[in-house]
RNA sequence: GGGCAAUUAGCUCAGUUGGUUAGAGCGUCUCGGUGACAUCGAGAAGGUCAAAGGUUCAAAUCCUUUAUUGCCCACCA
C-alpha cells in the first residue's frame, strides 16, 4: 500500500472484476433483507423485494457531461446501498436515439466536413452516417459510465432505437390507434423551416426579441385599424377580432367585410372574443387562423375559412398572386412597402416580443397547419376506466401512488398535465421510428392500413413520417423490461411481472415535462399501471460562476478528465455532497480536489490501521450487549457508541434521500472522531479489544461508505483480505439503546484536552516544551483520574499530571477575587483576548509569569505549570499592546462623537463605554509603564 | 402576467416537524517534518441568518409586506 492512494492503479482492474462476478445482475444476487429489529440479520427469503431503477438514457448525440455524472453518482448510490440491504436489484441501462438531435448533430458534421446537406446525400446515405456516428458515440458513452463505476446490469442494456424497441414502438402505436388515442389530423403546428418537422409544444423556446408593430388599416374601406408584427401573414386573414366590451367596435361585430388588401381579396367577418385585450395595440387583431394557435381556436369556434400563407419551407403559398413563392420576410417588405403607399400605414411602434425558435437548432418556428399524427391526451379511454391519460395520469399523482422529491414538483407537474394539449407525434425527419402505418398506392380513396408487421403486397406505401424521440422514451420503463413480449393477455411475465413499477426515477428537473409526464401516461395505457413510485428530480450543475457549462461558453468540465486527475470517487463524493433534491449546485476542480483529499485519508486510516492491527481470524462480531464482557476504556465505548449512532443515522439519512447529510456525517466521524481522537488513543492505549475495535469500525465504515465511494472501500475491503466483495456485504445495523454516559464523559475529557492545546498555542508555549499539569477536577475527580493517560498523551505535551478534588461552587467573579492557587501565589488578574467585549468564563486564561489557568467549565479548572517562555510571552503582549492601543483610540474617537451619543441608544453607549475600560484596564496591566506608573504603584492603584 | 425557489462566515453550502452558545468544507492567519496521512496535524480569526413588522416563553426556522437574484409556465396580435 502505498503512502497515497493512486485511483488509476485500482479503479478499472476493481470495475473488472465487479463486472465479471455478474453480481450488477439481480439474478445473480444473494438477497434477503436484514431487518433492522432481528439482530441476527438476515431474513432470507427466495423472493426478496426489488429494487429498480431503469437509468435514464442519455443522448447519443455527444460524449456524457457533468450531469450525467451526476445522475451515475446519486443512481449507483441507491442502487449499492439497496443491493446491500438485501433488496434484490436492477439497473438497467441504455441509450437514447434522440432522432432530430441526432440528425441535426450528423448533418451540421457532414455539412461541416463535406459541405453537403441532408438532400444532397439522400436518405439512405444520411442514416448510414447516422449509424456510424451513433456507435461511436455509443461506445464513448459507456466507456465513460464504468469509468464512474456504475453498477449497471450490462446484460440488459437497450437503445431506444433496437430491435426490441423498435418492436415496442410499433406495438404501442397500433394498440393506441386502435384504443382511438392516436389519431390523424390537420391541426396548427410548431413547423421548424430548417429541420422541415413539427416540433411539440415543449420542443419550442422563446426568444425575446425587439418586434416592430404596425398600425393599419386593410384597406381605405375598412372602418378600422387593427395591428400586427408580421403583415405578410394578413394575407390569410379571414376575421378581425375585438373585444365583446369595447365600445368602439361593439356596432361591427357580425358584419362581413369584403375588401382587396394589397392585391388580394380578403373576406373577413368581424367576431368578438374574450382573449382580445382591448389595451394592446389597436384593440382589435385580424385572425389568421393558419398562423396562429389562438388564432386558429377562434376560427373553430367561429367557423372559419382556414387560409395557409406560408409554407413548409417558409415562403409564401401559391394563390397569393405576386406574392407567391417569396419568402416571408421579403414578402413583408413588399406589403409594407404598398401600405405605405396607399397611406394605410398609420404607425410604427417598436415592441418587444417573444420569438419562438426551435430548441434543436434555434431557427424561427412557423406556426402552420399540417396534417400529422396525435396523441389525443383528452379522449376517454375504455381500459382506463373511461379517463383520458391526462386524467389518469394526473389522478395516480394526486393518489400519491408517485411521490416526487422533492414535493414541489408535484405541483409543477400537476399544473403541467392540466393543461396539456394533444401530442403532436410525427417528424419529419429521417433518422426515427417509422410510423407502421401504411397507404395504399393505387386507390384514389387513401386505404389505410396500422400494424406491427407491413401489410402483404406491393401497392403499399409506408408513411414517410417518423415519430418523436419522446415517444420510445415515453415507453422506456417498460420496453427495457420487454414489453410487449412480456406482456401476454393483460398478465405481466418475466421481468415485467418482476420489476415493474420500478422503485425510483431519477433524473434532472428539467425533462420533468419532457420525459417525466409522457412515462406515466404511456405506461398507465399500456401496462395498466405506474411506471415508478418515486420521482428524484436533481439539480442542474453549474460551473464554479454559478453559469450553466456550455460547448459554447467552454466552461464545462468533462467527466473523463476528472476522474484521471482525481479518480471516480472524488468526482463522484463532489456530486453527492453539498447538493440537495431538486436544487442546482456548483461544481469546481477545487471541491473534487477537497474530497480527494478526503479519500486519500481513508486510504491513510486503513493503511495505519492494517499495518498495526494483526488480522484477527475469527470473525469480529461486537454489539452492545456482548461489550460488557469485554474490558472497554472510556476511548473504546465513545467510539462504539458514536459509530453506533451512525449508522443509525446514515441509515436515515439515506431513506430520507439526505444523501449531502449522509455523507457529511460519514465524512465527520470517518476524520474527526475515528481518525483524530481513536487512532490517535489507539496509539498509546493498548488493550486486548483494540484490534477487534479497529477492524470492526474500519470495515463496517467502509460498508457505509460504499455506496458514496465504491473503488477505494472495495480496494481496501480486499486488501484487508475479504474474499467476497464488499460490493454484496450486509449493510451494517443499528443497535438500539445504549448507554451515552461514556460519550459524554469522554467528550469532557476530550474538552480538557482541547483546552490545554488551546492554551498551549494561545500562550505561545514551544511545542515541544513539557509542561506540568494540574487539573481541579471537582466531582469529575475520579473520571479525570482514570484517564490521565489520554489527557497526556494527546498532543498536550503534559508530562506530569496531577489531579486534585476542588470544590466549585461559587460565581467566577468571586472565585477571581479569592482564587488562591495551587502554588499558594496571587495571580495577577489580567483580561483575555475575549475580554474585551464580555466575560467570556469559558477558556478564560489567568496567569502569572510561570502559570496559565484555563477554565473549563463550573467543575473543572487546568492550571498549566512551568509554561512561560519569557522572550515568546514579551513578544505576545506587544502585539497586543499595539492591538489595545489600536482599539482604544478608535473608541475614544466612537465616544467623543456627538451624534453617536445623543442617538445611539444607552446601553449601546454604555457598552462601549465599558469595553473602553476593559481595554485601558488590560493596557496598563500589560504595559503599566507606558501609563507612567512604576509596577508598585500599578498594583496599588488596581486595588 | 402566473408560479416556484433562493438570500446564513471572504467563497460554496448544511441547518429534518420552532428549543442550549447558528455549523461544515474551502480560503485566510499562527504554529508544527510527530512512524498512517503535508492530499497531514494543533490552534485562531470571521455571522444584526436580505430588510421591516407580526405570532410565541422561545424564530435562521412560522405568518405578512418589501427588496434583490435565479428558474419554470403562459404570452401580446
Amino acid at each position: 500500500m502505498d503512502k497515497t492512494y493512486n485511483p488509476q492503479i485500482y479503479e478499472d482492474e476493481i470495475y473488472q472484476k465487479w463486472e465479471k462476478s455478474g453480481f450488477f445482475n439481480p439474478d445473480n444476487l444473494p438477497c434477503g433483507i436484514r431487518n433492522a429489529t432481528i439482530q441476527q440479520g438476515l431474513l432470507c427469503e427466495k423472493n426478496a423485494p426489488t429494487y429498480t431503477i431503469i437509468f435514464p438514457p442519455p443522448n447519443i448525440t455527444a460524449k456524457l457531461h457533468i450531469g450525467h455524472a451526476s445522475v451515475i453518482s446519486i443512481e449507483d448510490l441507491m442502487i449499492r446501498y439497496h443491493r446491500m440491504k438485501g433488496y434484490r436489484t436492477l439497473w438497467l441501462p441504455g441509450t437514447d436515439h434522440a432522432a432530430i438531435a441526432t440528425q441535426n448533430v450528423v448533418e451540421k458534421k457532414i455539412f461541416k466536413e463535406q459541405g453537403l446537406t441532408r438532400h444532397d446525400l439522400g436518405k439512405e446515405k444520411l442514416l448510414k452516417e447516422v449509424w456510424k456516428f451513433l456507435k461511436q458515440t455509443q461506445a464513448t458513452i459507456l466507456h465513460q459510465t464504468r469509468k464512474m463505476g456504475a453498477s449497471l446490469d450490462w446484460s440488459r442494456e437497450a437503445f431506444t432505437f433496437d430491435d426490441q424497441r423498435k418492436k415496442a414502438v410499433s406495438q404501442m402505436f397500433v394498440d393506441m390507434y386502435e384504443a382511438g388515442v392516436i389519431y390523424k389530423g390537420e391541426r396548427i403546428v410548431n413547423w421548424c423551416p430548417r429541420c422541415h418537422s413539427t416540433l411539440a409544444d415543449d420542443e419550442v423556446e422563446y426568444k425575446e426579441q425587439k418586434a416592430i408593430l404596425y398600425f393599419f388599416k386593410y384597406n381605405k374601406d375598412f372602418p378600422f385599424t387593427i395591428a400586427t408584427t408580421r403583415p405578410e401573414t394578413k394575407l390569410g386573414d379571414t376575421a378581425v377580432a375585438v373585444n365583446l366590451k369595447d365600445e368602439r367596435y361593439k356596432k361591427y361585430i357580425g358584419k362581413i367585410y369584403e375588401i382587396d388588401f394589397c392585391g388580394v381579396s380578403l373576406k373577413l367577418k368581424i367576431i368578438a372574443d374574450r382573449e382580445v385585450d382591448m389595451n394592446f395595440g389597436a384593440g382589435a387583431l385580424g385572425v389568421t387562423p393558419a398562423h396562429s394557435m389562438i388564432d386558429w381556436k377562434m376560427a373553430e369556434e367561429n367557423d372559419l375559412e382556414i387560409k395557409k400563407v406560408i409554407n413548409e419551407d417558409g415562403n409564401i403559398h401559391q394563390g397569393f398572386e405576386k406574392y407567391s413563392g417569396k419568402t416571408a420576410q421579403e414578402a413583408r417588405k413588399m406589403i409594407v412597402k404598398i401600405l405605405k403607399e396607399q397611406n394605410l400605414l398609420e404607425k410604427e411602434e417598436e415592441i418587444s416580443n417573444n420569438l419562438s425558435i426551435c430548441y434543436r437548432c434555434g431557427t424561427v418556428i412557423e406556426p402552420l397547419p399540417s396534417k400529422q399524427w396525435f396523441v389525443a391526451v383528452d379522449k376517454k379511454i375504455k381500459k382506463l376506466e373511461n379517463k383520458s391519460l391526462k386524467e389518469k395520469a394526473i389522478e395516480v399523482v394526486k393518489k400519491g401512488e408517485i411521490k416526487f422529491i422533492p414535493e414541489r414538483f408535484e405541483k409543477r407537474y400537476l399544473d403541467w398535465m392540466e393543461n396539456l394539449h394533444d401530442w403532436c407525434i410525427s417528424r419529419q425527419i429521417w433518422f426515427g421510428h417509422e410510423i407502421p402505418v401504411w397507404y395504399k398506392k393505387t386507390q384514389k380513396q387513401k386505404e389505410i392500413y396500422v400494424g406491427v408487421e407491413a401489410p402483404e403486397g406491393d401497392n403499399w406505401i409506408q408513411d414517410p413520417d417518423t415519430l418523436d424521440t419522446w415517444f420510445s422514451s415515453g415507453m422506456w420503463i417498460f420496453s427495457t423490461l420487454g414489453w410487449p413480449d412480456t406482456f401476454q393477455n393483460g398478465k405481466k411475465i418475466g421481468d415485467l411481472a418482476r420489476f415493474h413499477p420500478t422503485q425510483m426515477l431519477e433524473t434532472c428537473y428539467e425533462i420533468l415535462t419532457l420525459w417525466v409526464s409522457r412515462m406515466i401516461m404511456m405506461s398507465l395505457f399500456a401496462v395498466g399501471e405506474i411506471p415508478f413510485e418515486k420521482v428524484y428530480l436533481q439539480g442542474t450543475i453549474l460551473d464554479k460562476n454559478g453559469k450553466k457549462m456550455s460547448k459554447s461558453k467552454g466552461n464545462g468540465i468533462d467527466p473523463i478528465d476528472i476522474i484521471e486527475k482525481f479518480g471516480a470517487d472524488a468526482v463522484r463524493l463532489s456530486m453527492l455532497m453539498g447538493s440537495t433534491p431538486g436544487n442546482d449546485s456548483r461544481m469546481s476542480e477545487e471541491k473534487i480536489a477537497g474530497y480527494r483529499n478526503f479519500v486519500n485519508k481513508l486510504w491513510n486510516i486503513s493503511r495505519y490501521i492494517t499495518h498495526n492491527v494483526e488480522r484477527i481470524t475469527h470473525n469480529v462480531k461486537l454489539n452492545f450487549e456482548q461489550n460488557l464482557s469485554y474490558k472497554l476504556t472510556l476511548a473504546d465505548k465513545w467510539i462504539l457508541n458514536k459509530f453506533n449512532v451512525l449508522i443509525g443515522d446514515v441509515t436515515n439519512d439515506l431513506e430520507k434521500y439526505n444523501f449531502s447529510q449522509a455523507g457529511e456525517k460519514l465524512r465527520e466521524f470517518t476524520w474527526n472522531d475515528f481518525a483524530d481522537w481513536y487512532l490517535e488513543v489507539s496509539k498509546f492505549e493498548k488493550n486486548k479489544e483494540k484490534n477487534e475495535i479497529l477492524i470492526y469500525i474500519l470495515e463496517n465504515l467502509l460498508k457505509l461508505w460504499h455506496p458514496f465511494i465504491p473503488f477505494i472501500t472495495e480496494t481496501i475491503w480486499s486488501e484487508m483480505g475479504n474474499k467476497q466483495f464488499l460490493m454484496i456485504e450486509k449493510w451494517p445495523f443499528y443497535a438500539k439503546a445504549t448507554e451515552s454516559k461514556p460519550s459524554y464523559n469522554f467528550e469532557l475529557i476530550k474538552e480538557i484536552i482541547i483546552a490545554i492545546r488551546n492554551a498551549r498555542s494561545e500562550n505561545k508555549i514551544e511545542p515541544n516544551k513539557k509542561i506540568k499539569a494540574i487539573i481541579c477536577a471537582g466531582k469529575y475527580f475520579d473520571l479525570v483520574e482514570e484517564n490521565k493517560e489520554l489527557i497526556k498523551n494527546l498532543k498536550t505535551n503534559i508530562n506530569e499530571l496531577e489531579t486534585q478534588k476542588h470544590k466549585n461552587t461559587k460565581t467566577q467573579k468571586q472565585k477571581n477575587q479569592e482564587f488562591k492557587s495551587p502554588l499558594d501565589k496571587e495571580p495577577v488578574p489580567s483580561l483575555s483576548r475575549e475580554g474585551l467585549g464580555d466575560f467570556k468564563q469559558e477558556n478564560q486564561l489567568k496567569h502569572d509569569n510561570k502559570m496559565i489557568r484555563v477554565v473549563v467549565d463550573d467543575d473543572i479548572e487546568i492550571y498549566l505549570i512551568g509554561a512561560k517562555d519569557e522572550e515568546k510571552e514579551q513578544m505576545r503582549i506587544n502585539k497586543r499592546i499595539i492591538e489595545l492601543e489600536k482599539l482604544i483610540l478608535n473608541l475614544e474617537k466612537k465616544l467623543s462623537n456627538k451624534e453617536f451619543i445623543k442617538k445611539a441608544p444607552a446601553n449601546i453607549v454604555e457598552k462601549e463605554k465599558e469595553k473602553l475600560k476593559l481595554c485601558q484596564v488590560e493596557l496598563k496591566n500589560l504595559n503599566p509603564s507606558s501609563f507612567g506608573f512604576s509596577e508598585n504603584n500599578f498594583k496599588k492603584m488596581s486595588k
